[in-house]
DNA sequence: CATGAATGAGAATTCATTCAT
DNA sequence: AATGAATGAATTCTCATTCAT
């Protein structure tokens, strides 16, 4: 038998040692995606044994989705606001405009704000439980843009409204892909970002006239 | 010198091994992935020992793109005689209509007579050392858009050029998403497909226009 | 800041598992070398499972250089005294007896001392990173040879140092390649090894005393 | 069912394909050693099927041991004449020179004649049942030079013969020791060869001289 | 909060060899 | 003499997760 005694000295003004996991473990899902990532790599490079992520975290996907719950509850409160607007007028009216900015603005802050989170959820996610998370986006705003079809033919009877529901669903996908676009390539200033989202709206905007036989 | 004649009864009715191999591992590259696909559960599918695999095929990756090689040669042919023709003439001309039923009956029969490859191709690669080929479609795409975009403001000096690189790519990426749509969509009959590049392509050129400030 | 007191209490009585697992891998190592060596055998007969040394242990390549970890730095060390040391003199003075019980002495030393982690290292390394340590140990004793011939002609002028590069080489495994025997015959005694130490250098000093015609 | 009928024009006028097999299993062995070398890849280097080296050689131990097969005859040969001349006289009669000339005569046919064979036996033969041939052949010299030593000092009872058996030993394995290093050195000519013999020679002698305590 | 030890399942791949044709 | 199909055993290594301390 013997008996060691060692003394730690630990500065509490570190980061904990959850914040540091998480820290290193977005660079890592960042870097593999969720599937090649290893906890082992995790745990080594933040200097704790790989057992202590599970003191913080239930398991893999959990500390995963840790890292992107911020994002996933600014998404939710968008989506809520966004859903509940009133946007029927939007060809029509003087305000659509104003529309635009505001979508525009917060885009921009959501790329800016959260682009690692974004990265994660829409290019890392493959094997997590958010890997559908996009699709899921999708099917929602692709009911939503049904019911805003029906809307406008009230208004509009003279549109067209006679779309494949596939294309209905292709171009729901679009804004996600220009998303995804958009995260991937590094170099994007602020005033890129402008003029991307300035020449995506009027891009769409004139497809969609045109298809709906509009003017 | 001397001369050898062999004479092989093959019977036709029952699928060799190897054939086997490849369909059973294609159902599994099309449930899971390459990546999680997995050898074991192919070979047990099949009935034979994992290591009889790489009596017929080099390896997992050897595998997959043996699956996926027709399409990749019809791709290959497609590209060039794509690459070949002229199509600067692409918005003014007559032969205009020609090109776009062109284009539609390419894809249509790719989507026709290869689903499952292109799905392969285009959804499960991740893993495989084919992950990046649409990547690398997009990127000849672009260069080639660049090149095309120089020659159209040559002809039409009062189009608008001034496009953000970015857009161009994301424009260029737009049929390969839209071809990842149509895979993942089950249901879509050929009179769908046929609605849905017209559709396509009515949006795009009107969005391309616009974006160009052409007429 | 706080302060952490830690006391362990280590039972010394049985082996760690990591011990164990030294243990036991030296045995196979030694019944195998490293390259027949398997790990399951190693763990199986250790009783763990055969992924456990990989919590030990990054690969099969650093649990075998672990056991050789010891005698490595002891080589290092007497490398790094050697070639400080002068030793031009070597054939015409008077403390050349000194040098050669001294080097006697290290090396009754290391057979005695790591007898396994020399058999390990000279005679079982083939496959593992220390395939070629003795090639390059070699390598600087020849080197260090050349320069040591260039020095004793300058101070013995009539010496005959034409001598091929390759009987240098030669000379400098045979230090090597006597440790090597000596390994492989396991009924020596120390007197033994005296002996042929005595024996050894007798026979090369008298070799080289011909060879460079001295007297 | 169908019939398929392959004509075959086949020169014969080619090496056969034993000998084809026997030349790149040659190149095989020499490049990765007997363990590491694969049929394998022997067999798709020389086109043919890996079945096929089996229809030719019992299996992988026997393929290699043809390789080696000349060298082994005339290395028995040698044994042969070379155990039965008697060389007792060998440090004090006159033809002493003739015996180290025709020594250096063999050894310089062999090393010229049979480089690869040498290298096959020597150097790659670890995990061949010729593993240890060299080992063998050293045993043998051992028990040869005992003998040896006695009758010499019957001639010359002056002699030191208190020499210990593992320096006989360790002397016996030289000259393999001294051929592995020639093998292994590419640079060497003819005229090298007999300076390193001649070297060898002088210097073996005179260490022997020196133990033995002669004049 | 932190540890280290342990697990079990699973991965791809390589290999020499056999056998019926 | 040559084939191709098939085998089974073996290899190292990676992973997320558990658990008692």
């Amino acid at each position: 038998m013997c008996i060691l005694v060692i003394l730690l000295y630990k500065n509490m003004s570190d980061l904990s040692t959850r914040e540091l996991i998480l820290k290193v473990a977005k660079d890592e899902f960042l870097a593999k995606g969720f599937r090649d990532a290893s906890l082992r790599n995790i745990s080594s490079e933040v200097g704790v044994a790989v057992s202590n992520i599970y003191n913080h975290f239930k398991n893999k996907d959990d500390l995963f989705r840790e890292l992107v719950r911020p994002l996933l509850e600014l998404w939710d409160s968008y989506m809520e606001s966004h859903f509940s607007s009133e946007e029927a007028e939007l060809f029509a009216d003087t305000d659509y405009e104003k529309y635009k900015q505001l979508m525009q603005k917060s885009l921009i802050f959501l790329v800016k704000e959260y682009p690692q989170e974004l990265k994660l959820l829409l290019l890392y996610s493959s094997g997590s439980s958010l890997e559908y998370f996009m699709e899921e986006y999708i099917d929602k705003m692709c009911m939503r843009s049904f019911k805003w079809f029906q809307d406008f033919k009230e208004k509009y009877p003279d549109a067209n409204i006679d779309i494949s529901p596939f294309m209905i669903r292709f171009q729901s996908s679009l804004l996600p892909s220009l998303l995804k676009n958009i995260l991937i390539d590094n170099s994007l200033t602020e005033a890129d970002l402008m003029k991307i989202f300035d020449e995506y709206v009027l891009f769409t905007m004139a497809g969609w006239k045109s298809l709906m036989a509009i003017r």
